[in-house]
DNA sequence: TTTTGAGTTGTTCGA
DNA sequence: GTCGAACAACTCAAA
């Protein structure tokens, strides 16, 4: 009995649960990849991600043709038809695949099980990537979590997730394959070559992600609950994308904390402490997204809180255009939104910073945030970009007091103090002294001077001011209260 | 049904 | 410089 197994964002061979039962029949096994944004409603993947995309795919088919078998792959409008058209050629009676939780692929792969079964043929899904099923964790009254810290106390309570299944060593392959695009056919990579950037910061695949994991564990963990909010350290694990694409799966990384804490703690009996680590928390902010996407599908075009529908959002589009392009005039602003161009990436706390910026100083609706983030990073995901972008414009599940502003000025000093990072993506104000990096509008004209800055031509000055923008956000907020 | 305690990430002001 | 309170009221989750 032949399987055909459609990847999607499962692209490891290591704990894939439908690459599992697929293997666990007796006949052989192929492996396929559809292209098909057509079939991905208004969130079909932004240029950063398919970069990113492509060279996973490439990591993939190596790693598959190194077992004996091959990855599959074609571009289509209709996915149903292509593996219906893979199966027949190959000869194959069942087609498994892992489970995705955006809104248009649930629709779509019900549609396509469906369709699948009406066709003689065996459709199953699994669980690749969540420690549990969004439907798995209620509340005492039955409804779904909107508060981060009862969801993940439930799901710390239940027992560990299941151990990660191995990669397997060799994959049987079909008498004859099916015809296959090749990779550049499906054509992921920009036209003009922009990624240069990225092709500096990453290396995507499912053995880079393993190393990336292991050499966090080992250098970074134990600083993680402090370095994690330092933009100028490599405080953070930079594993998003991997996640994203399913190159790591967060049961791989539950399972590698946990023998890595373990290991180190010289077997001092069972230790429960490590599910309470900032890290690991860090993998149940993920799950508390997919659980809101999944219970609330419309929130990432809608404010989850109704109130919001009628934010007074303004939208001059040379305060969105200074945003994205890293030209607001407010250095850790400017730093993030530059880091994120250049290498499709920011660092957690800049990506608050910047956000809050859009959101409240310059009170763009967050939506554009989200479509912006969505175009530039290699780890665009619906549920995290959704649930991040909500939370800080106040409208989402759990969100963020009305009144808490980021102030871009004190965020700087407090969390790159010395101005490292604002110094490499900023580099036209690496002169300053560290008392006016976070502030350069402020400097002492002679201090302007020496460090060959003159504002509105090297660098901007700043689009809005902090206080003026503060007192409008809060009054822009008061119209919702009732 | 009602009550109670709690809720990722902050800022500002005044003592 | 440091510290605590105010910034509002609301909604959620569980008892």
């Amino acid at each position: 009995m032949s399987t055909v197994i459609w990847l999607r964002q499962d692209l490891r061979l290591a704990d894939n649960p439908a690459l599992g039962q697929a293997l666990a029949g007796s006949g052989a096994v192929i492996p396929v990849y559809l292209h098909a944004p057509r079939e991905e409603g208004p969130w079909a993947l932004g240029g950063a991600a398919q970069w990113w995309l492509h060279h996973s795919l490439a990591a993939l088919q190596t790693d598959l043709r190194a077992r004996g078998s091959d990855l599959l792959l074609r571009a289509t409008a209709d996915s149903g038809a292509e593996l219906l058209d893979i199966a027949r050629s190959a000869g194959a009676t069942r087609v498994l695949w892992n489970r995705r939780y955006e809104p248009s692929a649930i629709a779509r792969d019900a549609a396509i099980k469906t369709r699948l079964r009406q066709q003689g043929l065996e459709a199953e899904s699994y669980n690749g990537s969540l420690l549990r099923e969004p439907w798995e964790l209620k509340t005492k009254t039955g409804g779904p979590y909107q508060v981060f810290t009862p969801f993940w106390r439930q799901c710390l309570s239940l027992s560990d997730p299941a151990e990660p299944l191995a990669a397997p060593h060799r994959l049987p392959a079909p008498q004859r394959w099916p015809r296959s695009a090749s990779l550049k056919e499906l054509g992921l990579l920009p036209s003009v070559d922009w990624a240069q950037g990225l092709r500096e910061t990453w290396e995507p695949g499912e053995a880079a992600a393993l190393t990336r994991l292991r050499t966090f564990l080992r250098h970074g963990l134990q600083a993680y609950p402090t370095a994690r909010d330092r933009p100028d350290l490599p405080g953070t694990s930079c594993l998003s994308p991997y996640l994203h694409f399913g190159e790591i799966s967060p049961r791989q990384i539950w399972n590698e904390v946990r023998l890595h804490v373990l290991a180190a703690g010289g077997g001092r009996g069972p230790d429960q402490a490590w599910r309470e680590h900032r890290f690991v928390t860090e993998i149940g902010w993920r799950e508390f997204g997919y659980h809101l996407l999944y219970h609330f599908p419309e929130t990432p075009q809608q404010p989850l809180r109704p109130a919001y529908a009628r934010f007074p959002w303004s939208s001059p589009a040379f305060h969105l255009r200074a945003w994205q392009h890293g030209r607001t005039g407010y250095p850790i602003v400017d730093a993030g939104m530059r880091q994120l161009w250049s290498s499709g990436w920011m660092h957690n706390r800049v990506r608050m910073i910047v956000a809050s910026f859009l959101v409240k100083h310059l009170l763009i609706d967050w939506i554009h945030g989200a479509r912006w983030f969505w175009d530039t990073l290699v780890d665009a995901d619906l549920a995290s970009n959704t649930k991040g972008w909500q939370w800080t414009a106040g409208c989402g599940a759990d969100a963020a007091p009305y009144f808490r502003i980021f102030n871009p000025i004190s965020q700087g000093r407090k969390f790159d103090a010395d101005g490292t990072y604002v110094r490499r993506w900023v580099p036209e104000l690496a002169r300053l002294s560290n008392d006016w990096i976070h502030e350069p509008w402020a400097a002492p004209d002679n201090e302007l001077r020496q460090a060959g800055v003159r504002l509105g031509h090297e660098y901007p000055e700043p689009i809005v001011t902090h206080a003026a923008a503060r007192n409008a956000a809060l009054a822009a907020l008061a119209t919702l209260k009732n």
